[in-house]
DNA sequence: GATGAATGAGTGTTCATTCAT
DNA sequence: CATGAATGAACACTCATTCAT
């Protein structure tokens, strides 16, 4: 899995209400937290992917984020934190890709929706291990962060239904139904992290991606 | 969850993994042990499907199933087993349904994909939290017992390919991948159990179905 | 320490109380849960004589008593439970001694208050280190639990209480506030666990043990 | 608790252990380093009465102390050391007491005894949870410390020997046997902080203490 | 066949202590 | 002298699995 780097400098901006762990720790340097968290949520979410979250123990977690595992419950209270720091790290990326992207400049729907499709599809491909891993532990999470991870994601949805009813308004897309539309897309847009095993016997990922595009058009432009 | 019991005799067809479950301990009566099994998969998946696979306990596994211990061990051999088990039991019912709901002796393709459409969503309505835990968890089955499954999978939507080159040959549906289209026609339907959280905020299960129906069909009838 | 064996049997019969842990155990078997837990207190209480409660490792405790640590945890839901085993199976002894003495028995206030000294001298001997274990380690026990062992430590002191408001109605003691010496009587009798270390320097137990019973003896006969 | 800090000064006078704290570091201020322990045994053992020796972490006795985790560590070697000095300061103001007061001065025996109890007495009631916490915690001391702490407390004892003795050959005190006697009254005055959970229920603080004074008069007046 | 007590490797977590800055 | 991040041995506890009855 690579990992967009080019994203991290942005990453952490919007979640202030994501503090770890929720209660005080030890360390006190606080930009020394930030760093820490970032280098245990590339470390785990490698391991997760591996290995899944239930499987990898807390000193495979120390040697893949190379913390000893005194240090490590220095940044964290609980493994789940560990797990938490993953989904806030990614699912940041994840869900909020298309503002950091330009894709709102563009004016013409047709070229918005296809960048966003674009754009996306990149993401999904440099994710693809960890969009399984979201979708398969997402149920492990806390409660009150689980809240705020659907949350981001049906945020990530609007922003579609966004570009949805620009391209309505113009008169460029058919659909009525705009919501169920978005849904449907960002839904699709992730077909190949979740059941590309069948499809890649076929397809390299480039094929897949054309394919998708077209789909996606062909069901916002005609009648429904 | 409804278990939709009249699929039950046809369960547990291919699988030699547990035609002899201890290798010491031989249980003669065969009839017995599948009617245990049963027991075992019928329990056990809503213990998981409440708590996951990996929080589940044996202890638990046994209070869920009605066995003893000892006894649960006498048809698995590893808490593993109950997982394939459980997966042996729905991912039959789930891959296998076509077949058994006498679709492919529809001939107008548009009435037996209409048909293979709503079967379809009645069962995954049916087996909601079962999908959502195949999904999940299907990543934790041992590596031989989960190829079983993907060829399952592969063979349900090899039957929606069927359904849809049978229509393309009788020039009712214009697509012209109709193996990229079966790929996507399945994944769609389980839109609800996976990502229903956002859907079912402004919609119920038929008005979600209905609306798939709609656009399965203008992506299958649409020039691509 | 030798344990008074004979007075086992009697151990828990006013004791319904103390259940362990607080909620269900694994064990089904009641009889053989209550045979575990006097196994487990006899075995603990000599290792906390040697190591003290926080010292003793769960791992030490489960040698001491020959259980495997899984088999001891089916018996005890924490480590706490086990002080909570040592003081429920010591200090019932320790605090209900008196009733099975048949010291009660006894109508001449002088000889049945020489009886229940020197019975509890001679217990007192016998659980010399228990009784300071139950001295040091008490703060240790959970609040709910310690309530207990305090009503019946007073309980204890009720029963001297009650000796010497015999003695006073017979007009044979003196003392006008039977509580407060009560309370002081079953507190000087302890001072040999506690306070033994200087005394023994000059005296054996015996010793020890006659000069107590001429001070309380003075302490009751006497003028205040 | 107050501490009577007018007996600080002569508090550290007799322990070797803590004159280098470290054998690598060479402190040079000797009275810097006094001061240091002085505030650490302040410190931490308000902590130790609150939450008990081994469940107070070193952190939390840092910020009990007022002190930064690796400076703690330049002024003792190891945990235990805390409560050594702990034990360091307070059992020297305990066992020293009676030279600080005055009460050899005192020629009339009566009075020399009286003078002892109630001093004594008061002492006890400002320093009672730290007296629970030297019963309670001094097993954990190392054996060469505690050997020192043993030898303060038959000290304290001897003093009370020494003012039964004067009083014996003055004719005014009938007990055969100070050395005894001594134990038993040392032993009695502690009475409060050891059990008091139960004399409270009924007095307050200074009618205990009127009690145990004169059974304590009544003890040395009276032919045993 | 059924029972449930026994086993012990392995887990997440704590915390006294060290040491680079 | 002071700081606090880093270390890792040790801990309480869990739970899949076995096996005597």
């Amino acid at each position: 899995m690579r990992i967009p780097t080019h994203h991290m400098p942005k990453m952490q901006r919007n979640h202030a209400k994501f503090e770890f762990p929720k209660n005080g720790i030890q360390i006190k340097n606080l930009e020394l937290v930030r760093k820490k968290h970032l280098q245990i949520a590339l470390g785990a979410s490698k391991l997760f992917v591996k290995k899944g979250y239930h499987k990898a123990t807390m000193r495979e977690i120390c040697k893949a984020t190379g913390f000893t595992i005194g240090n490590l419950y220095d940044y964290i209270k609980t493994k789940d934190d560990v797990l938490c720091l993953v989904f806030d790290t990614f699912h940041s990326i994840w869900s909020h890709q298309l503002e950091n992207e330009g894709v709102f400049d563009i004016e013409d729907p047709m070229e918005q929706l296809r960048m966003a499709i674009r754009k996306r599809l990149e993401l999904i491909n440099q994710l693809r291990d960890m969009i399984l891993l979201m979708y398969t532990d997402s149920k492990i999470l806390p409660r009150e962060f689980l809240k705020t991870v659907l949350k981001n994601e049906s945020y990530l949805i609007e922003n579609y239904e966004r570009i949805l009813r620009n391209g309505i308004e113009k008169n460029v897309f058919k659909i009525k139904d705009p919501f169920f539309a978005a849904n449907v897309i960002v839904y699709l847009l992730s077909i190949e992290p979740l059941r590309g095993w069948n499809l890649r016997r076929k397809y390299n990922i480039s094929q897949i991606n054309r394919r998708l595009e077209k789909y996606i058009f062909n069901l916002v432009l005609n009648r429904e």
